[in-house]
Formats: structure tokens, sequence, C-alpha cells
DNA sequence: GCCCGGTTGTAACGGATCGTAACAGAGATT
DNA sequence: AATCTCTGTTACGATCCGTTACAACCGGGC
């Protein structure tokens, strides 16, 4: 059962569930009332410099995060999977391009409706910090991979990494799907296709994983793989949202 | 003259100018008011892991931001030279140490107190995110220059992005400070000394910069440098503090 | 001035990564 | 099933950068 309310934006309305404590309007709430998109592997949903009007998330899929620099590289600044969200970390403008890698379904708000709420429910603010904060942790982490790892420590991370976002933990016989390309992974770790190709070959050979199909890993040896990736993963990941939250509430109250 | 504010953590107090708009509100007047701290070279301002109570504004001399991976590495994360300000991005603590490259004075300000001031003077919560934003661009340009950029354009990145943050732009000849050391640099760019060495030598070479004692550099060729470099500063550095503060706003109301 | 230590510069070498190219395999189309 | 196309894999030579070693420079202290 819904109830709505005017939206000081535009003359749409919001929905949320009555009945519940104030505290479950959550970021996830607000999602949960809106349609979700549907897009093609490979569409685009939105590009960088457009007018940054949509926070998303991802309901189903995977979505790659990119810029082309002047000279036509392309840089994948990350990847979002089903519940994750972005666009929090954007300004005016998106600072970077999003394509569904898989196909794609996300619901999207508008930062205007974002922004009225706020003002009738201050505990949103710190939701949206969290947000920021928790992109900003992942971009240092970033930092310190493409500037200080080696192709192979760079892939480890890159598994061990993708291991942790699905939340299944530390046990050892994990599969994990890997929907984006090889030249994905090799254009968000600074490598070439060649190199993300020779390190898997050699894991594989090393028995640290193995493959089903190109898009399915199995980590076989989650310690080896760890100890590779420098236990860099340790310093804040799992806990990162729940310290993120923390913050933000002693942040602005 | 000055009036002083009761503030609601631990019984300090917080002045500012009457008599001035509230728009001169600024960060920089907050700033302004608090006594200044001094670093001799190499002293620590903080460390990774602390306890994030403070935000600084550096009044003199640079200061390098880093981390230190477990196996003894070094990632330098930043640098913060005289005017600009550190630790708005960070959470509950501090995400990497801060130490004085040269001699440093700095001001302070208690989190907690600028949290009291955003109650009664909300536009002050914009001014916060606007530092947030503009670390986080600057984070996403590292990310860049690691993973898609060559040792010559890391380089030539670093020199044109210095002349920028002085103020000064596009004229030929123009001289900067490097107050930190090669190490620092390399570091930073995720290389090696000697390849930092050999870069400047040919740089050196062939007449796009020369060298006034180790921390001086003429720029002599802003062009080719900028070209080296790939335009990657074009895309949102110099308007970057008007495009954050303008988004911010958007957010906040 | 002189010494001394740390920083910086130079060179030679080796290894890691890249780039090209040829091939293999999976999925889509006919 | 046959074909086509795209992606992925492997091999090999080229290049870039890291490693090692050592010399030169600079600044501070005596």
């Amino acid at each position: 059962m819904y109830v709505s309310y005017p939206d000081s934006s535009a003359g749409s309305v919001v929905s949320r569930p009555i009945g519940l404590p104030s505290e479950a309007l959550t970021l996830e709430n607000l999602f949960a009332s809106q349609p979700t998109d549907k897009f093609a592997a490979g569409e685009g949903v939105f590009w960088e410099g457009d007018a940054a009007c949509d926070l998303f998330q991802i309901t189903e899929g995977c979505v790659r995060l990119y810029r082309i620099l002047p000279d036509g590289r392309r840089a994948i600044m990350g990847f979002r999977f089903a519940g994750e969200m972005l666009g929090f970390s954007c300004q005016t403008n998106y600072s970077y391009s999003a394509e569904a890698v898989t196909p794609v379904r996300l619901r999207r708000l508008r930062r205007a409706r974002i922004q009225a709420m706020v003002e009738g429910a201050e505990h949103l603010q710190p939701l949206l910090l969290t947000k920021i904060f928790e992109e900003m942790e992942a971009a240092q982490r970033h930092i310190i991979v493409l500037g200080q790892l080696g192709a192979e420590e760079r892939m480890a991370h890159f598994l061990v990494s993708a291991v942790r976002r699905t939340g299944m933990d530390q046990k050892r016989p994990v599969a994990i799907d890997l929907p984006m390309t090889r030249q994905d992974i090799a254009d968000y770790l600074g490598l070439t296709i060649e190199t993300i190709c020779r390190v898997i070959s050699k894991f594989k050979r090393d028995g640290l994983i193995a493959l089903e199909g190109r898009h399915r890993v199995v980590l076989r040896r989650m310690g080896a793989l760890q100890e590779l990736a420098g236990e860099l993963d340790a310093l804040g990941e799992p806990s990162e949202a729940q310290a993120g939250l923390k913050q933000a509430i002693a942040w602005s109250h």
C-alpha cells in the first residue's frame, strides 16, 4: 500500500510506503518507486558532458563508466553492477559516459527531486554524502592500483575486488561473472588486451583460477590472489559503506 | 572587530567579522581567523588512519599526501601548495598521511565547528561540497594520467598542471618551483626516480624546459608540453572551481 | 674553505609490457 | 550445417621502463 506526496519539482509525485518509520526513507526506497528503463548491450545511458540531471541505480546487468581521451584512448573509470548506484560524484555535468555492458535495467531519480526531498528529510543528506565518499575511496584505490601495481597484481586485485562486491567472501571455490570484455578490463586496469590475456592464462596455468567460458571465472586459490593483490582491499573495502555512512551523519549534523 | 558565537562542540567559540554580508562567510574567511601552526620540512601533519577531526588550509609551503602500501611502497596521492586546502574528501579517518615538503604554515578548522556553523548558515554546505567535488575531479584526472599516459606524457602533465595551479597561464617563459624531490614526483606519477631524471633530461635537451637549480624549472615551450600532456587538463581544470560551486549550490538547494 | 651525506644525473643492462600479426573459438546469420 | 564476424588467445619482435651501478652536484655543518 502506497501513498503519494506532491513533489515540489515539475508537478510529479513521489511515492513511499506508509507505516514505515521515516528512517526507511533510504535511497534504495526512493529508487524502488521509480519505473525501470531498459538498455540493450552496448547502448549508452548518458554521455560525458551531459547535464547531470539524474542519479541511477542498476536493477539488472552491468554498466561501464569511461572517458575518451582527445587521441581516442579510452579510460574506463569503473563498472557498476546490479544493486549499485551511479552519478553521485558528478557535478553539473557527467564526468564520464555510461554504457550498458550487458542488457541493463535501471531506475533513475531526478536530482531536482532528491534536492527537494532533502528539505523535508534532513537525514537524506548524509546518505548522499556516503555515496560520494564511497566513490572517492574507490578512486583512491584505483589510483594506487594504476600507479603502484604490476600487471599480475592489477588483475589479481580486479578479481578479488569483483568477489568482494558480490557479497560472498573468503570461501575457496568461488565462481564469478565478468560480463565485460577483455578490452574493457584492459582499459580499466591501464593495460593492453594481450597483457590481460597473458595474465589470465598464467593464472590458469598456475591453478589460481579456472575458466568456464569467456565470462565466468572460478577463483580457486583466493589466498594466493589476495596476496598478489597486496591486501590492498583490506584498507576499508568491506566496512566501506558503514564507515561512510557514519561519517556522513557526523558531517551533516 | 569580531564577535564570538558559542559553539555546540566542546565549549569552543567561533569568530567571524561582523558588518560583512553573510556571503562573505567563506571557507577562506573561516580559516583566516584561525592561528597558524608551523611544521618543519619532513614533519608529519597527520597520519593515515587518524581520526579526521580537522580541515586544513596551507598558508605557506608545500605538503605531500601519501599512502604506504603493506609492502612498503609509497603512493603520493597529491600535493598541496599555499592557499590550497585539504581533508575534505576524508571520512571518519584520514585516508592518507600528510607531510611537510618544505617548511609549512597552515591553519586548521575543527570539523565539529564547521558542522555547527552549517546549521546557522546553510550556504556553507555547498562550499564544502565544492571542495569534495574538486578532489574527486583531481582523482579522476590522476587515474587517467596513471592508466593511460606514458612517462613523458605524465611528466608533461605534471609540469603543465603545476603552472595552472599558480594562476599564471599560457605565457611562454614561465618559471615554477617544484619543491618536492624527484622521488616524490616519481611516487606521484607511478614511475621511478631514474625515469623522472631521464625525462627531465630529455625535455631539457629538446629545449622544452630549462633548469635553474634542482627545484626550479623554466617551461620554455608550453605549447609542446601541453600537446605532450594530451590536452588532458583542458577537460575542466580551469573552470573547475566555478562549475563545482554551481553544482554544489544546485545540490543543496 | 673543506668535508660529508643525501640528492640528483647518467649510462648500461635486463625484464616487463606493448604492438603486430596470425590463429582459434564462440556466437550470430543464412 | 556452413559461413561470417567478433572476441579472445598465443607468439614474437620492439619498445619502454625498471634495475643496478656509479659519478656529479648541492647544501649544511665544521
